[in-house]
DNA sequence: ACAACGTACAACCGTCTGGTTGTATGTTGG
DNA sequence: CCAACATACAACCAGACGGTTGTACGTTGT
């Protein structure tokens, strides 16, 4: 189960961890391009934008649709997304640190205050919909 | 300019594309731990894990603090919202496309209604200060 | 003082990655 | 039908990656 997930964070990770990708990514979140108008935007062989494509696809961030013999590929902005809730699992860890900072200055009100620490106001949105946070309990 | 912000999101996912990273960050996000701390945590040499470390560095993503002979790590979480500011401009470009679909069904009102795009409630937050915070670098 | 600890770094090794070229297969238009 | 196009895939290569071991150096406690 977390194996798996461990496993598909390292092929999205990954997957974007190239800027070639990353900007077929703006492309196809845009519209559908067939993998030859992809490549034709790139200084690099067509074998290596299909290789490129095909990383993409195994992580689930693009989705290729068959239209006669062009293959027309699109961003799947779920997957986009999915990311975002494993760098915000992240933040979630980081809010229960400074939580347990916060009780600890309650339990001891003295001395020196720079602790700098309140919120900065993050990504995490305060919608009612953020179904992703476990919130720590204060 | 637009060079160098590659560069920096290149290592910043490159960077969270190992699990052993990924969970050295949700250690030091949490609190701060000397470096033989998370070793001791991990199946592997001292080296590796120092190695893992210092991608992280380089990345931003932590930040080392010496404390007599141990070398204190702890998570950046700006860093990890600038990842996910990345990732928000990516479903900005996305939303871009929804609105183009949005203006030709406007101007073609007729039949075949199958276009289910309308938001799904994703992670933009429309809270007036979605400023997000790119962290300048190091 | 010095042994034990914490860290840094270099060298090495097998594997994966990002690129190439070449070849094969399916689709389309004239 | 067949030439041109779009795609797929295998083989190959240099370099990066993740791991190892070994060595060196500063810090600490007794």
């Amino acid at each position: 189960m977390t194996e798996a997930d461990e496993d598909r964070a390292d092929a999205l990770f990954h997957a974007l961890a190239d800027r070639t990708r990353r900007d077929i990514m703006r492309r196809v979140l845009a519209g559908e391009y067939s993998v030859s108008a992809l490549a034709a935007s790139y200084d690099m062989s067509f074998a290596a934008v299909q290789k490129h494509v095909a990383v993409l696809e195994r992580a689930g961030l693009l989705i290729k649709r068959r239209s006669g013999r062009e293959q027309l590929a699109s961003g799947d902005v779920a997957a986009v997304r999915s990311v975002a809730s494993l760098l915000i699992e992240l933040e979630q860890v980081w809010r229960g640190r400074i939580a347990r900072i916060d009780e600890l200055i309650a339990f001891e009100p003295e001395e020196r205050g720079n602790h700098q620490h309140r919120d900065q106001e993050g990504l995490t949105c305060p919608s009612p919909t953020s179904s992703v946070t476990s919130t720590p309990g204060h």
